[in-house]
RNA sequence: UGGCCCAUCGUCUAAUGGCAGGACAAGUGAUUUUGGAUCACUCGGUCGGGGUUCGAGUCCCUGUGGGCCAGCCA
């Protein structure tokens, strides 16, 4: 369901490690509006991960902020994603519900003297915190005793003060360079009632405060959300951990997910509502999940668009044909053909009289199901007048004076006459018909094509709503001016067409596909038997359409974007900051005795622990003094700067013992590597090496099997390495240096490898 | 004069340091009583520059580009 992301590898690990045992997630939505698309894709990636493996998914109202946030908005979310399909049991929480806890919480805090009353006003507050390039300043409140800062908790809580009087924030860093780790807020003080604990609260948590705790109170073990958050997880862990024992919950980010030509920011769509843009929160032009269910959007097409939509640390804006494709793919299979036509010309059929109900399939023939319905013919019909050209384009299949078309499901006409009105517009088609053209039973006319059409006394009127895209271009926000400037004029085309009469029989809420238009379903909300309206949920692909915009299309192609950046810039020469002490120690590293190249040197030198690790490492083993810069450059800073950071432990000397091995070809570097990565657990290179036998083989009777075995078990990819693949050449190399283990020297198996498949 | 995150076909996404693959889009053809669907094929990519390595999309440095952080919002 879920595709392997970077995610699904970490639970993967956390499984496998016994760090958990079972995975629980959470959909955190604040019940202040509606859900829409950018919700599902969230929501899909939680509950999909925790159904995937078979854990826990919990749908948690995070209601922290009384104004906005409703009982109604709640409602609507639960009943949005029920209807995506998605399943909490009886997981449903609410961050209210733990404000006793909470609030307890934050009172060991205090106790704990890690958090304080902060009586600073709001602009001063703000002033304090200083901005991204300046620390900020610690409030003269900040070491108030914890009796004091308890006993004005208390007071806060009993609605002693008015709101911005006092705040709780923990008690971190004010310096700190995430800004978020500047003495947060955990408490404000509002004298509003909540939809939910009425007024029982004038103290509200934060949503830094109560989200982290809430995931804990409820055992999540790892809690998604989008990258904006990243640098709440400082808050995050420092909450948890201060609060919570192992095993606790950790958070990990994913980018968002845009979509081309929709908005998903509240803020706007309020403003599509407000400002009459559409008719409202379920419009079918609108992303939400309302308005996608009203359009006749399917919960599985959106399931599974957000299944093809990738995970990633990235965000992104996809493509809306994905969308697309995943609503035609699935109403494909589930959407029984009819007729419908939306702009009528009346076609009359001189040689035939009376009427014929004939058989005609729901389904086309590569569509496994079966069923039909009777469908009227008679003299009076009419066709969709697209379906007519008098003077035909080239290639066009359907209807023009003199040519022959097929009547879908009936038979083949004849156009023999054009009838026009007094402005010169096409108003009637007289046609012939050819009796034994129905079926199977073809006259040996050939035909080009097939039309749909319906019969003129039988036909029922429908309002057809046909919508597109609510905006013109692909991201609204990019453009110039506001994005209500870009609204699609053309998002929704109302025609007064006609349909089958059979579909007064059908089950309520039947989806259609109108054979060569798109997929209708009746509104739920304005259709009714006497006056049916259709809305176009989607349109069918039309590649002749597009064929015929080729020429528009190509000219519009965007001018190919030199992928190289105009300016190159130059990087900020380090030494220049260097001390004299600093630049001395440079000479050193560079001259004949060190030996190292300019960068490598400069690099070390930057940081005062490499360069001292470097210089015992060379002491301990003077020989090659660039493979050990190579080493503590590529491989070991990577390890100390890493959050938990065994490598801390690696003493200088042992490293160096490490390069020793490989200097003397000892080992391989790549045997070297795997030695490297069990020296952070604590053993010695040397002991290592022992112990697992891991000496370089430079042998060639003993690397010549192996080279034989591959080339046997591959005569395909030898074969294209002869006819010139010779990027398999790496793939040769990996197979042989596997079968031995990583240990035969590759400089060897290259050579061997190169003259055997000469 | 900050910190953090990110960069693979047009789009989205894969690739224990070892054959850059898939999907959508686009194109060509087959098939078709839907210019749909289906099938086959084609097109097309590792942001630039250095380094480490037998071998780099992957590791290191750097440049460039993008995103996030200074609500008593979430």
């Amino acid at each position: 369901m879920v595709s392997p992301n970077f995610i699904t590898e970490i639970i993967d690990n956390d499984l496998t490690t016994g760090k958990h045992s079972e995975v629980v997630t959470r959909f955190p939505p604040e019940p202040n509006g509606y859900a829409h698309i950018g919700h599902t894709y969230a929501s899909f990636i939680d509950y999909g991960i925790a159904r995937d493996y078979g854990g826990r998914f919990h749908l948690r109202m995070d209601d922290t902020n009384p104004e906005g946030e409703r009982m109604e908005y709640a409602e609507a979310i639960i009943e949005d994603l029920t209807w995506l399909g998605w399943d909490w049991g009886e997981h449903i929480y609410f961050a209210s519900d733990y404000y006793d806890q909470l609030y307890a919480m934050a009172i060991r805090l205090i106790k704990a003297g890690k958090a304080y009353v902060d009586s600073l006003p709001e602009d001063a507050i703000s002033e304090y915190r200083g901005t991204v390039t300046e620390p900020g300043k610690e409030s003269p409140y900040r070491n108030r005793s914890v009796e004091e800062n308890l006993e004005l908790f208390e007071r806060m809580r009993a609605g002693e003060f008015k709101e911005g009087e006092h705040i709780l924030r923990a008690k971190i860093d004010m310096a700190s360079p995430n800004m978020k780790l500047r003495d947060p807020i955990l408490y404000r003080i509002l004298h509003q009632s909540h939809y939910r604990t009425g007024d029982k609260w004038c103290i509200y948590p934060m949503y830094d405060y109560a989200h982290p705790l809430s995931d804990a109170i409820e055992g999540i073990t790892h809690s998604l959300c989008s990258l904006e958050f990243v640098e709440n997880r400082a808050i995050y862990d420092w909450l948890v951990d201060n609060l919570f024992e192992e095993p606790r919950p950790r958070q990990y980010e994913f980018g968002r997910r845009s979509l081309e030509y929709t908005i998903v920011s509240k803020r706007k769509l309020i403003q599509l509502v407000n400002g009459g843009h559409v008719s409202g929160w379920d419009d079918p032009r609108m992303p939400t999940l309302a308005g996608l269910r009203r359009r006749g959007v399917t919960p599985e097409s959106i399931r599974d668009f957000a299944s093809r939509v990738g995970t990633s640390r990235t965000n992104r804006t996809v493509d809306i044909a994905l969308l697309e494709y995943a609503i035609r793919d699935d109403l494909n299979h589930k959407a029984p053909r009819i007729m419908g036509v939306l702009e009528p010309l009346k076609v009359v059929i001189s040689n035939y009289e009376g009427e014929d109900w004939l058989e005609a399939d729901y389904w086309p023939s590569d569509i496994a199901k079966s069923g039909s319905r009777k469908l009227p013919f008679s003299k009076t019909l009419y066709i969709e007048q697209e379906d007519f050209a008098e003077r035909p384009p080239k290639g066009f299949k359907r209807l023009s004076p003199g040519e022959h078309v097929r009547l879908r499901h009936a038979y083949v006409i004849r156009c023999d006459e054009v009838i026009k009105d007094e402005s010169g517009k096409i108003s009637e088609l007289r046609c012939s018909y050819f009796p034994d053209s129905l079926g199977e039973n073809v006259s040996g006319i050939k035909v080009k094509g097939a039309i749909h059409w319906l019969s003129a006394e039988h036909a029922l009127k429908a309002e057809i709503r046909l919508y597109d895209r609510l905006f013109s271009v692909p991201n609204p926000d990019d453009e110039e001016g506001t994005f209500l400037d870009y609204l699609n004029p053309e998002s929704l085309i109302v025609k007064e067409g006609l349909v089958e009469p059979s579909v007064l029989s059908d089950a309520e809420g039947s989806r259609y596909q109108f054979e060569r238009q798109g997929y209708f379903w009746q509104d739920p909300k304005d259709s009714s038997p006497e006056a049916l309206v259709f809305n176009r949920i989607i349109s069918l692909k039309d590649s002749w359409a597009t064929k015929q915009v080729k020429p528009k299309a190509d000219k519009e192609a965007k001018p190919a974007q030199p992928k190289v950046a105009a300016s190159i810039g130059e990087p900020l020469d380090p030494v220049l900051s260097f001390s004299n002490e600093q630049k001395a120690k440079l000479e050193k590293l560079e001259s004949k005795v060190f030996g190292l190249s300019h960068d490598d040197a400069v690099m070390l030198i930057a940081d005062d622990k490499l360069v001292n690790y470097f210089e015992d490492a060379v002491l301990a083993y003077p020989n090659n003094p660039q493979l050990t810069a190579n080493w503590i450059i590529n491989e070991l800073r990577r390890e100390l700067a890493a959050d938990e950071a065994p490598a801390q432990k690696l003493k200088a000397k042992d490293l160096a013992e490490l390069i020793e091995l490989i200097n003397q070809e000892t080992i391989n570097n790549r045997i070297a590597k795997e030695v490297f990565a069990e020296m952070l657990e604590g053993k010695t290179a040397r002991a290592i090496v022992a112990e697992r036998g891991l000496e370089q083989v430079t042998d060639s009777s003993e690397i010549e099997p192996l080279i034989d075995k591959v080339l046997a078990a591959n005569p395909d990819k030898v074969e294209a390495y002869k006819g010139g693949k010779t990027g398999l050449s790496g793939f040769f190399m990996g197979q042989v240096m596997r079968e031995s283990g990583g240990k035969a020297n590759p400089q060897l198996v290259k050579e061997l490898i190169e003259k055997k498949l000469q």
